[in-house]
DNA sequence: TTGAAAGCGCTAACAC
DNA sequence: GTGTTAGCGCTTTCAA
């Protein structure tokens, strides 16, 4: 950047296209009133000589601050978008190093109009730059289209929306890693039969996250095992007894080798009843790399999750905001989903 | 950094202890003359106050060049080095931005000679930081040692050394990959016979990049299977004929699913022959995300792929080096062992 | 041992 | 429309 070589500054071009140093700024920023002959003249130039503004000369003189805006839903500890936080969280650390700074906004994502009330929040007090994981996803897309309308970038997380001005999306592959799911639960061969473990949803209308992943799977089965026949059992996460209940029900009489997949984060739910009923001999496979998931990876109740290393590609989204604040770097990919990694006990330990 | 809030500068914190902002700086970088009573006043201020250097007025004003150089061996299209290289370009680009220089010396692996002449080089122009990958292990001890006396950090790259001063090493879990590779080429069963493909060495005396992959896989099999027979078979990579006879005359009289394992990154030579011969029913596992892996995968010649994403290690590496030498960040992690990662046909389309 | 001052390359306010 | 100029916060001579 500033070696003997390439040292053409602003001053060069300047020069070089007859014009003064201000105007060569204008026209690099689009700012203001340039002829439309210098305009071309001096990007030629700019172009010619291969001229590359220096950040840091840059970043010195422009004393904005450029705060990037995560808007997510509110988490607890452990759980899905606590992880997506942690990887805010990391890479606000490293970004801070370069003026950016990044913050959190969360919503109930229950209730649609506190997160109104975080974007109406941000519109009137504009960042610099936008992430965002659309629950509620009509509002969002007339949130987006507010933050095109002022020229404030945005990176949508999880799921993808029908917009065509994102910078960029950071999501997963969910069909796919459904499908992949089955074939690691079977694993080659044809079940009798196949428990899905679901959650009860309590609100109605509540889009569920993992549909896909469940299509996914269904369809990979269908392919491959149409005789193997599905049950659904419903639990009540909170309500242990009413697992044992369902899960007994279902599995007591059951004596072969028992296959469960569940399709959220959860399994570890299942590792738990387990447990407790002393059962072995099942083959369990789940997503998600959340500690108490982990604890049944080990304990082998669980024999494969298939994770999404969802911290490190938050950690990205947020890095690809700031390249793009800080140099103008558009992505190098706009979609971007998840690698899909297969994690057992032999392996999970390196997963960091 | 630069918010209202904590704009503290050199000149704040010059004003408070009552000395220049020349004086500051002297203290800030250890650079020359400053009396003790002075030294420790300015550093009281400076924690009292919470002055951060702003980077890039620091970056602007010192018009240093910072080079960081990687000694890796030397590489063609596609093989294992290829990927570190391709790793050291995509964050060369990368820290590029920050007037970071990132360059390569390659080494021809087998010649001690060309390696002590690169390491000769760079003492004679030394550059701000080294990565290096120790093939000639005492040669690169000295060299090393040398470093350190120099204040030059350095970054050690795919195999540890006996030796303390290293910023940090980034590498793989060679021992455990070699005793996952065994569960997932097992995959539960207890083969009658397992098929160790491995590739002559012409040269001797060269330590097999490979061993305590061999050994954490022979580990495992020792444990879980002692009946297993392990077969080895030593082709040359170079000749196909030599690859047919020494397969042929192993694998074709023998009519049992065969189990085959190669621990180097060159399984393809073994689907390549499976293809050739039409032989399917073959359990085959293999190592590394080389494009003719991924063929073979596709093609079903290989079932599964144990990766490390060396590419993405190797740009961790070099930032960590970046991030040293701009803020003189403390990696995170001194050691980084990269996951392990189990691509199969389904879930490699996600790795990128 | 210290202070003063001239930049580093760019931005932005102001003047013409 | 365009040129001029005063910084941004730090580094690095050069004098004292």
């Amino acid at each position: 950047m500033f070696k003997a070589t390439d040292k053409i500054t602003i001053n060069d071009v300047a020069k070089a296209s007859g014009v003064s140093k201000g105007t060569v700024d204008r026209v690099l920023h689009n700012r203001g009133e340039v002829s439309r002959k210098t305009r071309e003249k001096v990007l030629k130039v700019v172009d010619e000589l291969g001229f590359k503004p220096n950040i840091y000369a840059s970043m010195l003189a422009s004393q904005k601050d450029r705060v990037i805006q995560c808007v997510i839903p509110e988490y607890q500890g452990g759980d899905f978008w606590s992880i997506t936080a942690k990887g805010i969280d990391e890479a606000s650390e490293m970004v801070s190093h370069y003026g950016i700074k990044v913050s959190k906004l969360l919503y109930d994502q229950y209730d649609s109009e506190a997160f109104q009330t975080v974007c109406d929040g941000i519109l009137a007090d504009p960042p610099a730059g936008v992430l965002i994981a659309p629950i509620f996803r009509a509002k969002t897309i007339k949130f987006v289209k507010e933050l095109a309308a002022r020229q404030i970038p945005y990176i949508i997380l999880d799921s993808k929306l029908e917009d065509d001005n994102y910078l960029a999306y950071f999501g997963m592959p969910m069909y796919q890693s459904g499908y992949l799911c089955a074939d690691l639960l079977t694993n080659g061969t044809v079940p009798e039969k196949i428990y899905i473990v679901r959650i009860r949803r309590d609100k109605k209308g509540l889009s569920d996250p993992t549909v896909s992943r469940r299509t996914g799977f269904l369809d990979y089965i269908g392919e491959h095992c149409p005789e193997t026949e599905i049950v659904n059992l419903v639990i009540d996460p909170n309500s242990t007894e009413s697992i044992d209940c369902v899960m007994d029900e279902a599995l007591l009489k059951d004596a072969s080798c028992k296959h469960i997949v569940m399709f959220n984060s959860r399994v570890h739910l299942v590792a738990d009843y387990l447990r407790r009923r002393g059962l072995k001999d099942c083959r369990v496979v789940g997503f998600d790399f959340l500690e108490k998931n982990l604890q049944a990876l080990k304990s082998d109740h669980v024999q494969l999750l298939i994770a999404q290393h969802t911290d490190m590609h938050t950690v990205s989204a947020v890095r690809a905001m700031s390249d793009y604040l800080i140099f103008g770097k558009i992505p190098t990919r706009r979609d971007n989903y998840t690698q899909m990694d297969i994690l057992n006990k032999l392996n999970c330990d390196y997963y960091l």
